[in-house]
DNA sequence: ATAATATCTTGACGATTGTCCAAAAACTAT
DNA sequence: ATAGTTTTTGGACAATCGTCAAGATATTAT
């Protein structure tokens, strides 16, 4: 995790450390701060960039060149502000996160009914695999590079776990709306409805125009079974 | 499907087509046949060793020559058998079916009770995980390349399906054992169960020591609650 | 045994890969 | 304006990729 923090290779270069730290704001400090600051928001840009050329292409056919070349900048760029490949892609799955896991959030606090919770669910996630396909066809990639790719598990591991809760923050309203609670565990809720998504996104991309109408039927009759 | 079933590019070499179809054996034919059978054959071997190294590195890092490398024979040879590496890989994603959809059968028909199934079941499931991590995690990754690259979505669909039928199999034997029906959608117990297995194989190659016994567990908790 | 065919080896090709570096450009501080 | 630093450029590099084809070898048919 720290590792890709990136203090990059050294060539006559000045050394630069990363810090998230926050002490109290001596001048100095402030300008190192907003030295860094600038960096990393580089690297962000960057990392959405790449984003999008690995939405395009899929983590095996992206190559750091044609990343370079759909954003503004040239390849050379990506040496300066990531270490190599594993850097950038790690970076780009950290700040994939954030994008993701509050995506029903506003919904699931909306909501003052079960029905009104199924509705606002069932029509966000047919919109979701309608609008962001790409995007998330990105994500069942890395999380399978995870699997032979140590470098990337950590962070594929920690977005699991948080779109598992996110998944358990609507069930359990949902439950109680109804003045229960989930009859299943936070695990298999996640794998039961991650297994559905990805399903409805295969059918979806093959050209099948039922896979969303047939998700929200599955989706709407089961989770008043578990929840 | 017909298309990858291998004309290959002719320079000088005599056509051949391969079918299924079966003709009142001929002299004629039988010897068509033999030579069809043995080339098949040996694209079977090839893709056998393929998947080995595809199993070791991923889809990402496979190349024809580390393939060739980890067989007994030279890189030309592929493209002697193969017209291209989307045709092979094709090849091995169907050889690798057969040997998967029926891996509970026996389990399943054998089982006199619902507590001898289950058993019977978990143990296989985890001897799985143990033993084929490997193969296993190159099925999620080929999975997830069939969302970018078209050419594998009708294999991977088929593999999907027969694998949903496989669990299936397993949960309404199960149920019938206990005078029921499962309660949920065929669709929904695998999206369920492939979900809790890839959860499981992520945290398996991760180091995760209890992962196959959560795996274990919450399957003995879930089986009898959908089936 | 000879010819014909099938199979395999080997090396070459052009393109592309990740990486690295010297120098140009842009920016900051004095 | 000048000097120092940061950022960006663009090309070179060695390695590797998929593909192809000419020729060697093995197999089969006559």
């Amino acid at each position: 995790m720290i590792r890709s923090l990136g203090v990059r290779r050294e060539s006559g270069v000045t050394q630069r450390k990363i810090e998230a730290t926050r002490r109290p704001s001596r001048p100095a400090d402030r300008i190192e701060r907003a030295r860094v600051d600038k960096f990393s928001a580089r690297r962000i840009e960057l990392a959405e960039a790449a984003l999008e050329t690995l939405a395009e292409l899929g983590y095996a056919r992206t190559s750091l060149r044609e990343i370079a070349q759909k954003s503004e900048f040239t390849h050379g760029v990506l040496h300066y502000y990531f270490s190599d490949k594993v850097d950038l892609i790690c970076c780009c799955v950290r700040h994939y996160k954030a994008k993701c896991v509050t995506r029903y959030d506003q919904i699931t606090s909306a909501a003052q009914s079960r029905d009104e919770l199924m509705k606002g669910f069932l029509e966000k996630l047919g919109e979701t695999v309608r609008d962001e396909a790409r995007m998330h066809r990105l994500w069942y990639d890395l999380r399978s590079q995870s699997l032979f790719e140590e470098a990337f598990r950590d962070d594929v591991a920690e977005i699991d776990k948080s779109l598992e809760d996110m998944v358990w923050r609507v069930a359990s309203r949902f439950a109680s709306l109804g003045g229960r609670q989930p009859v299943v565990s936070r695990g298999a809720l996640y794998a039961l409805f991650d297994g559905l998504f990805q399903r409805c996104l295969l059918r979806h991309l093959s050209g099948d125009r039922k896979a969303i109408a047939d998700l929200r039927e599955e989706v709407e009759r089961l989770l008043p079974t578990v929840a």
